[in-house]
DNA sequence: GTTTTCTTCAGG
DNA sequence: CTGAAGAAAACC
């Protein structure tokens, strides 16, 4: 007799459970699958969930060890969610263990009680009141009564420090038996809010027929939102949202990782007093913790978060929104690769509740998903306060110097615009102040020790700088080549763009907006206030200008470098280009002044560009569908993607081979259709970070024949000899190639 | 992935 | 024979 076998998915790269016996003491009756057990895996412990239970196992007895612990008395997650990381585990071919430990939260890892943290509360008994003979000649304590009469549903120890009230004094006066304690986690909600806190705006027509079709429909359905910028895809959302409480349930809301504006989410609290619980990267794990579990027990009505909240369990779900679903943050690109725009309608398919992908760009996936009938699709075509669309101009700079990335008519035309008392956003998506360092002698060009790449020249400070592997190195004043001293920066990023604005429009402000210079903590903050004084004023920045701010008394938008998309090797980098350059022109003419965008180009004559600045991205995407089809490219195909990378030059390459070969055999034996295996070959940038990467890229017509083929792949590779010496990784529906 | 165990080989 | 380094195996 010997029990029961937990099959405990461990928190590791293997792709496997592991058995063990039942913890000492533990019957049957108390195990449960998605109960976490620490368990003892090689010479220490670990906790592991149970996957499975068993009443046999191939593991011979003696090798078999007994869990040290059960750690919950019920599964720690809802049936929806377990079953979310089941499938999850499965499409994203990644070992259980890791993706249970990518959805649940640090500390629960770490095997922390799954329960609220209990806050303890000071409350005034109920004969208590200040007048109260026994507090008449100790004034702290008579107004320490005052104040708790002020709150009835009790105050905090870390409140009761704010009002100047130390706890000394409430251990008294509760020895006097006037205060009480009361235990309460501190998403608890004592009493029913009410749900709004502002009214809602009224909704112009074509919101109300999007918000009637989203909420006359039962059940699940995708809604693809596309509303242009400044056409009210928030006030969509979050009538959704009252509706959606109304009936007692939860919302769940994920936001780009950048796209965490302040402003969007005082929206949320601004509307709704419902609590809110908001997931982001500032929080430390107790908080996360608390939040995670208050949404699990269905004490926050609203869930906002970035990609992994995905991940948090609902009591009651209601309803999912994605806003900015094209946004390249829902990838994860690293470990468990998933994407959560995908899980998203995943989880809404399980848990039966709509699902809304907002963009004013949406992702030509989704795109294609409205096509196949599988989302919806709702339109919101009209600018708040008949704000116009901008007009879109492109400027041909081929033999034209250029002056900190700008030409001679831009520069003119941004005098103009500020002359008009207006506001300039000069967009250029390089940071640093010059891509490329070059000796003017000899032609050496600084290149970084460990990528296939250039290093980028900063001057605050000096340095010279690769984005690629962060390594750095100082400036010198010598070609390390020729050793004469003529070296020059070649290119514009955004430093020498804004360094160039100040010296030509002394007198304006110019801000800089990029990862650099918004790493000072108020930084954003100081920006915005500029903006909002709405004195003339130049923004130059990265696409970090692109993301969820709106700036009003902008009137002249200018983009750089758009040749960048038009020749990529990755063949998504025209939507890439299309959705950059359509959010940033969103960004103008949000008032009564109409905005003017100019796309600096080599090649003013490109049927995309012209495409793009005369018909608009909705043409654009139309257009490249159909090139997408017509070359057998995703959506029309299904892609994963094998990557390997070492130290050895040819050893990525030889695994990749070796895999492949295993693949070529494992599609003849079992009759996969319609699968290219297209490799291996070196990465893009082959060499990175002082490693050489290569991939080997697998495409077919359907999803099913692929799953299978990688599926029955991945454990031979994990076997294979080669394996060891390589660090290699699977990405399913991968969104770049590099 | 990390840790433990096995293998090999130079050196004494 | 010993010790170090590197490869292989185990992790239940």
């Amino acid at each position: 007799m010997t029990g029961p076998i937990l099959q405990v998915a461990l928190p590791s790269p293997l792709r496997r459970l592991f058995d063990y016996r039942a913890p000492r003491g533990v019957s049957a009756a108390d195990l449960q699958v998605g109960q976490r057990v620490r368990v003892p895996f090689g010479n220490r412990a670990m906790v592991g969930m149970i996957a499975g239970i068993s009443d046999h196992t191939e593991v011979p007895a003696n090798r078999l060890k007994p869990a040290e612990a059960l750690l919950d008395l019920t599964p720690v997650l809802p049936d929806s969610l377990w079953r979310l990381c089941l499938w999850t585990a499965r499409y994203y071919q990644h070992g259980l263990g890791d993706t249970l430990s990518v959805a649940l939260p640090v500390l629960l890892r770490q095997g922390e009680p799954a329960l609220a943290r209990q806050d303890q509360l000071w409350q005034l008994q109920p004969g208590a009141y200040p007048e109260h003979p026994a507090v008449q000649r100790a004034p702290k304590q008579k107004q320490a009564v005052q104040i708790l009469a002020q709150h009835p549903h009790g105050l905090s120890h870390a409140l009761i420090g704010q009002w100047g009230l130390s706890r000394d004094t409430l251990v008294t006066l509760e020895g006097k038996g006037l205060v009480q304690r009361i235990e309460r986690s501190p998403h608890h909600v004592a009493e029913p809010l009410p749900l709004l806190r502002q009214a809602h705006l009224t909704a112009n027509a074509e919101q109300q027929a999007a918000l009637d079709a989203i909420l006359g429909a039962e059940g699940f359905h995708t809604w693809l939102l596309e509303g242009v910028t400044g056409s009210g895809k928030t006030e969509v959302y979050l009538q959704a949202i009252e509706r959606c409480l109304l009936s007692g349930h939860q919302a769940l809301v994920l936001i780009p990782e950048i796209g965490l504006t302040p402003q969007t989410l005082s929206r949320f609290q601004q509307r709704f007093s419902a609590p809110v619980v908001i997931l982001h990267s500032g929080l430390n794990d107790r908080e996360r913790l608390d939040a995670w579990i208050a949404a699990r027990d269905g004490d926050a009505s609203i869930v906002i978060g970035t990609r992994s909240a995905i991940f948090t369990p609902l009591a009651r779900p209601g309803l999912i929104i994605v806003d900015e679903e094209h946004d390249l943050s829902y990838k994860q690109q690293d470990g468990l690769r998933y994407n959560a725009r995908d899980l998203a309608v995943y989880r809404g398919h399980l848990e039966q509740v709509p699902v809304i992908l907002g963009s004013a760009t949406p992702s030509f996936e989704s795109l294609h998903n409205v096509q196949q009938g599988r989302y919806r699709h709702l339109r919101l075509t009209i600018r708040a306060g008949n704000a116009k669309t901008p007009t879109f101009q492109c400027l041909d700079i081929r033999s034209r110097p250029l002056e900190g990335g700008l030409s001679r008519p831009l520069t003119e035309l941004v005098g103009e615009h500020l002359k008009r008392g207006n506001q300039v956003l000069v967009f250029i998506n390089r940071r640093g102040f010059a891509p490329t360092l070059m000796c003017h002698d000899c032609g050496w060009i600084a290149e970084c020790r460990r990528c296939d790449a250039r290093m980028t020249v900063h001057q605050s400070p000096p340095h010279l700088h690769c984005h690629h592997c962060n390594s750095q190195r100082p400036l010198d004043r010598h070609c390390p080549k020729c050793q004469r001293e003529d070296l020059r920066p070649l290119g514009a990023g955004t430093e020498r763009t804004e360094e160039f604005l100040k010296e030509r429009f002394a007198h304006i402000d110019v801000l800089r907006i990029d990862r650099e210079s918004m790493s000072r903590k108020r930084a954003m903050q100081d920006m915005m206030d500029t903006i909002q004084s709405a004195r003339p004023c130049i923004l130059v920045g990265t696409q970090m200008l692109a993301k969820g701010h709106h700036f009003p008394n902008v009137t002249l938008v200018a983009i750089l470098d758009a040749d960048g998309g038009l020749f990529s090797a990755d063949f998504r980098g025209p939507e890439r280009m299309a959705q950059m350059i359509t959010q940033v022109a969103g960004r103008a003419g949000r008032a009564e002044k109409p905005g003017q965008v100019i796309i600096q180009t080599h090649m003013a004559e490109h049927p995309l560009l012209i495409e793009l600045t005369e018909r608009g991205y909705p043409a654009i995407a139309e257009r490249e569908l159909a090139e997408r089809e017509m070359a057998q490219l995703p959506p029309y195909r299904f892609m994963a993607l094998l990557r390997a990378e070492a130290n050895r030059a040819s050893a990525a390459e030889d695994f990749l081979e070796a895999a492949l070969e295993q693949a070529e055999m494992l599609i003849g034996q079992h009759n996969l259709p319609d699968i290219d295996l297209l490799g291996p070959v070196p990465s893009p940038m082959e060499r990175r970070a002082g490693r050489h990467r290569a991939q080997l890229l697998m495409q077919a017509v359907q999803r099913s024949a692929l799953h299978q083929l990688v599926h029955m792949l991945l454990p031979l590779l994990e076997q294979h000899p080669q394996a060891r010496k390589v660090r290699w990784s699977i990405d399913i529906d991968p969104l770049d190639m590099f």
